[in-house]
DNA sequence: GAGATGATTAGCT
DNA sequence: GCTAATCATCTCC
């Protein structure tokens, strides 16, 4: 059956709870994000993401151990979503990683679409097809479908998983880079905590 | 309970 | 390049 190949490369719940989240932020890139809504696939590679790094990243939501009823989610076990509303209009999506009580998490900015891109541009409204569909961390979230409902639901589930299919950059096409719309961090906003393909045209902001 | 603000995007000049 | 859209969440009173 399909779902057991399926089964076989998505990643294990050990991949989340390494300690070393801009490490992982960066092998993450390539990797395949899929949800599964009402019965449709969607998704795609993974070819930007941003590292926020716990309790002393001033960029973090959880900055200074900051655990309210929006964070906690990031207090949980790795492997499972973040989700969260920016600016009343926009949902992130984002991987919880590290073992439970450290709330760290990688925002997935971008990734280049390879299945359901029918479906994604009926969520986007699109008419004809733009890298604007999956450009930028908003935009990821309305394309695959995931909203707030989704916000701390398993990775390893049916609905939202990640997979490994052996697609690997080599690393002079992997960027490293500050983080964007962070400018109130302070240091922190200078930290090379975000990785992207280099020239891909999915990829938001400077990508060069 | 009120006031400020943001891990953004799309559309217009 | 500039700015409006739009509201959940957080901070103080």
């Amino acid at each position: 059956m399909a779902e057991t190949a399926a089964q076989k490369i998505k990643l294990p719940e050990s991949f989340y709870l390494d300690n070393d989240v801009v490490q992982l932020s960066k092998s993450l890139i390539g990797k395949y994000l899929f949800t599964c809504i009402d019965g449709v696939p969607t998704g795609g590679y993974i070819v930007e993401t941003e590292a926020y790094n716990g309790i002393i990243d001033r960029a973090s939501h959880a900055y200074g151990d900051r655990n309210t009823p929006r964070t906690k989610t990031m207090y949980l076990r790795g492997g499972i979503a973040y989700v969260y509303l920016c600016y009343g209009i926009h949902e992130m999506f984002n991987i919880v990683t590290s073992p439970e009580g450290v709330p760290r998490a990688i925002l997935i900015r971008a990734i280049e679409p390879t299945e359901g891109i029918e479906a994604m541009m009926q969520r986007r409204k699109m008419e004809i097809m733009k890298p604007t569909i999956t450009r930028g961390p908003g935009s990821v979230a309305k394309a695959l479908g995931i909203s707030r409902a989704m916000n701390a639901i398993s990775l390893q589930g049916d609905t939202l998983w990640i997979e490994d299919r052996g697609l690997t950059f080599p690393d002079e096409v992997i960027a490293a880079a500050p983080r964007i719309g962070i400018d109130y961090a302070g240091d922190d906003a200078l930290l090379p905590y975000r990785f992207y393909v280099k020239g891909n045209v999915y990829v938001s902001k400077p990508n060069k």
